[in-house]
DNA sequence: CACCATAACTTGCTCAATCAAGTAAATCTG
DNA sequence: CAGATTTACTTGATTGAGCAAGTTATGGTG
């Protein structure tokens, strides 16, 4: 492939940087996900409210709450609300204190669906992250992920949500 | 947020760089796609078809390769297609060599969208990815991003394509 | 050269994500 | 304390992505 004379572009070692970054981008969370969706029929996103209700006291978050921690809107969690209530895997009532405000709360089935997705959910973690990096990579891995959060926190209308919690 | 006892998990250093990473995960391609698709109406996607053909002999790929390009299956590379055959970015016709392949070639509208676009992106990767990083964090970036690439690659079902030709 | 398998798309169906509009319950304001 | 605003969702409509089935063209086999 050659380049036109007429754009910008990258060369070398920036190149090369951004584009092994940009091929993790693209392939990991696939990587990550496939065995999630395999093996419980669970998308990342819905493993992702499963954690934060399982680790939530009670098993339960208002649903504003809860879309903070899985950095998603709320018009996406009701739905997503929508489909695990359908599997009985999740629960939603008015919540007494604030009638505005929905309690979503982890059922029986909803933490013993949580407590079996775990295990093999670390394992890949561990497998396609961890184990590969030495221990001054990873460090190295934590500082370069603090930059970058950095700059697109700071990059006018991206402002990542307060606390930014991530499973496993 | 406690933890339950009964499932594993990780925590302190490890916690950290996953947590630090999916951060990353979640958050930069939409920092990255939305001044694309802000101003141009591409989709990071989009762009990359665009990028793939203006870099193409004659401005011309047939769809298969293509799809390898773009890291993309066959069908939602058709339906891509189709859209921006729509804005008379992209034409198709069948290749006289093969008549099942299908050629897709930029137009000249297609290749001055591509013009267009191409500055800004790269200012947004190089504001968002390369100045935020030391010349050292840069190249530590590459090996790390190599070694997640090989676990990927090694990991049971998943097979990046042959060359995984990125943008910018 | 007829037949069958394969390759290269295309298309219909379904699911999920976003946006905008709607509803209901606080809360503020004069 | 009545009316307006804000907050907290929910829902209808549109759009993109993947899967599976369909279509057309090639290539191999006896």
């Amino acid at each position: 492939m050659t380049q036109p004379a007429t754009t910008a572009s990258l060369t070398g070692d920036e190149l090369e940087t951004w584009a092994g970054l940009a091929t993790v981008l693209e392939w990991l969370p696939a990587a990550l996900d496939a065995p999630l969706e395999r093996d419980f029929g669970l998308t990342h996103f819905e493993y992702g409210i499963l954690y934060a209700l399982a680790n939530a006291p009670d098993h339960a978050l208002r649903m504003t709450v809860l879309a903070g921690y899985a950095n998603s809107s709320l018009s996406r969690l009701s739905r997503a609300a929508t489909r695990l209530e359908a599997r009985a895997l999740l629960e939603r009532s008015r919540d007494p204190d604030d009638g505005r405000s929905t309690r979503a709360a982890l059922t029986a089935a909803g933490l013993e669906a949580y407590a079996a997705a775990t295990p093999g959910h670390v394992a890949t973690v561990t497998r396609l992250v961890l184990d590969p990096l030495t221990a001054a990579q990873k460090r190295q891995l934590r500082e370069i992920t603090r930059r970058l959060q950095g700059a697109i926190r700071t990059d006018g209308a991206w402002q990542p949500p307060p606390s930014p919690v991530r499973e496993a």
